[in-house]
RNA sequence: GCGCCCGUAGCUCAAUGGAUAGAGCAUCUGACUACGGAUCAGAAGGUUAGGGGUUCGAGUCCCUUCGGGCGCACCA
């Protein structure tokens, strides 16, 4: 018995208390109203609803009461062991073995699809992150976008949704010939320039200019910075692509800036075109022989030029193009995934919307994720003394380091400690639900040698507490992949491992799946074998959401 | 000054307006002739920064004070 069918079960029985109370409020209830929680305590049964609570009013009368006549009714429902009254008026529903162990087998038999529902299906997603500039390598603040909104992006597919993860290259602004002229110095061996990039990786990309462009002391002036920049934004740019690759981290698009200001055959630009698209709509005007966008109408706390009166177009003219591109492109709910320190740009990207037409709180969504920091370091990549994803990735491994990152919810500031981060322990829970995996594929393993195998299935049998405690987290995983989905939080599903896995070692000390030495082996040892594999397969789906790997032997 | 985010156990952090606010680490006490102990059982640890409000019910929503982070360009 599935949740769904259980919040069928109830819905009926409550419409039919309410008509008899001649309360017409209970017409309009549908399933979405009668919402089922796994208790947080397990003594309170294996389900539990609060709809009592909610409709006593609407019904006449207080909640205990309503709840008691409920009690009645669902008890008859085949399938449900016992049900009670608790608290303040809360129905708490137990399941009877039977009933609850069946899941065992559907989880076996959807194997990799367990979990999967459909309720982002119809939406169209454009999912924007990480979207670093091309003129230096990423570092732990991107590390972080791009486990979250890559894990975020797995949560909305296996959700039904129709989505493209895309990273914005911007590399058509002045901080690009800012960056051609640093290598540019390097390559000559003198100073850079004051407002240039410093890291030691401009010395590297020079290295390899030098190397790859032999011909390049035949070249002067801006036909030589040009040729540097062009061929270090290059291999920069190839080395964000590698190092995300490697993080597993694949991104479905990769748009270029350029596209947006550029003239095709003399035609206007994607950016002249959006400024005339603006004003269509009515949220431009004139002033001061600028162009400005009134991003006040949509919370601004000020209105915003986006053509400057020297004819330029700022920054804000290329993301106006750019969203609208997006939605020229089919997406209709754009996604941006930003740091904190951007986050005093979502109401200009929520003006955009609203300027272009779109619903702000509907079309366009602003994920702002807090910073990443080291012993309290702030990182800046023009200082120089940043930390890379590369060398995260060597020193604690992209499973460790894509778990860790995934693990909070993005609006929490996180900070990472080397020297924990270091050890192989709990404090790298990880390591804890990735063992529990493995156990299930050693018991599988023995349970071969030992000859059981999953010709019988008797889920009445599996009767024990901490079999009971197990089946309920396994029937939670597919609402928590929508709920997760729905509300961005992908730390959710590790947090739901963390404590499945816990449930799985609780149970593995309690309930043996091999007989032990002379015993028998019975139907139970077989039942609980499903019970085993189907909990195997659930630590790995849950893993796979989050772009971690599910080793079977550690 | 204005705006956004945050403040929860000694530490790192959870908690969809629900029941006695939960995990891990650290501390203390136990379980290895083992389906790999990278595990498990138990103890201790809290005025959810302070105050007011909304309601059947507030860590969660509203107001306010204090503390911390970040941002307030015709830069990108």
């Amino acid at each position: 018995m599935d949740p769904e069918q259980l919040s069928a079960a109830l819905l009926l029985v409550v419409r039919a208390a309410a008509e008899a109370r001649r309360a017409g409020a209970a017409a309009d209830l549908t399933v979405a109203d009668v919402v089922l929680e796994r208790p947080k305590n397990r003594d309170h049964g294996d389900w539990s609803s609060n709809i009592a609570l909610k409709l006593a009013k609407a019904v006449g009368t207080n909640p205990r009461e309503f709840a008691a006549e409920l009690v009645g009714p669902l008890a008859e429902v085949p399938g449900i062991a016992a049900v009670e009254v608790a608290g303040p008026g809360f129905i708490n529903i137990r399941l009877d073995a039977a009933a609850a162990g069946a899941l065992a087998k559907v989880i076996v038999e959807a194997g990799a699809a367990f979990g999967a529902n459909t309720t982002q299906r119809g939406n169209s997603i454009n999912l924007e992150f990480v979207s670093a500039n091309p003129t230096g390598p990423l570092h732990i603040g991107h590390t972080r976008w791009a486990a979250l909104g890559d894990a975020i992006a797995r949560l909305l597919l296996a959700s039904g949704a129709t989505l493209v993860r895309e990273f914005y290259i911007n590399d058509a602004g002045a901080q690009m010939d800012r960056f051609g002229r640093s290598v540019l110095a390097a390559v000559e061996g003198v100073p850079g320039p004051e407002d240039g990039y410093a890291g030691s990786y401009i010395q590297e990309l020079a290295a390899r200019v030098r190397a790859e462009l032999p011909s390049l002391d035949a070249l002067e002036g801006d036909e030589k910075l040009h040729e540097v920049r062009e061929l270090a934004y290059r291999l920069q740019l190839g080395d964000i692509q590698a190092s995300l690759s490697q993080f597993n981290v694949h991104f479905d698009e990769w748009f270029s800036e350029r596209v947006l200001h550029a003239h095709v055959d003399g035609a206007p630009s994607l950016v002249d075109e959006a400024v005339d698209r603006l004003r269509v709509q009515g949220h431009v005007f004139d002033q001061d022989d600028a162009v400005w966008v009134r991003t006040t109408d949509f919370g601004d706390d000020k209105d915003r030029v986006i053509r400057r009166s020297n004819g330029e177009y700022t920054y804000f003219a290329a993301d106006a193009a750019y969203y609208l591109n997006k939605g020229d492109r089919g997406y209709a709910h754009k996604i941006y995934l930003l740091g904190a320190d951007h986050h005093g740009y979502v109401h200009r990207l929520k003006a955009l919307a609203g300027a272009a037409g779109d619903d702000p709180d509907k079309d366009i969504e602003v994920l702002i994720g807090q910073l990443v920091s080291i012993n309290g370091a702030r990182l800046s990549k023009r200082a120089g003394n940043i930390i890379e994803l590369d060398d995260l990735r060597e020193w604690l491994g992209t499973d460790a380091l894509r778990y860790s990152l995934a693990r909070y919810p993005a609006d929490s500031p996180l900070t990472l400690d080397p020297e924990i981060l270091q050890k192989r322990t709990n404090d790298n829970p990880v390591f804890y639900v990735q063992y529990a995996h493995a156990r299930t594929h050693n018991v599988a393993r023995n349970a071969s040698a030992s000859g059981i195998d999953r010709s019988a299935f008797a889920p009445e049998l599996l009767t024990h507490e901490t079999e009971s405690a197990l089946l309920g987290a396994l029937q939670e995983f597919p609402r928590l992949v929508a709920f997760a989905a729905e509300v961005r939080e992908p730390h959710r599903i590790a947090r739901y491992l963390e404590e499945l896995a816990g449930l799985y070692h609780r149970w593995y000390d309690n309930c043996r799946v091999i007989p032990l030495g002379d015993e028998p082996a019975t139907d139970l040892h077989r039942t609980r074998l499903w019970l085993n594999d189907a909990t195997g397969q659930v630590l790995r789906n849950g893993l796979d959401l989050l772009g971690v790997s599910a080793p079977e032997r550690m």
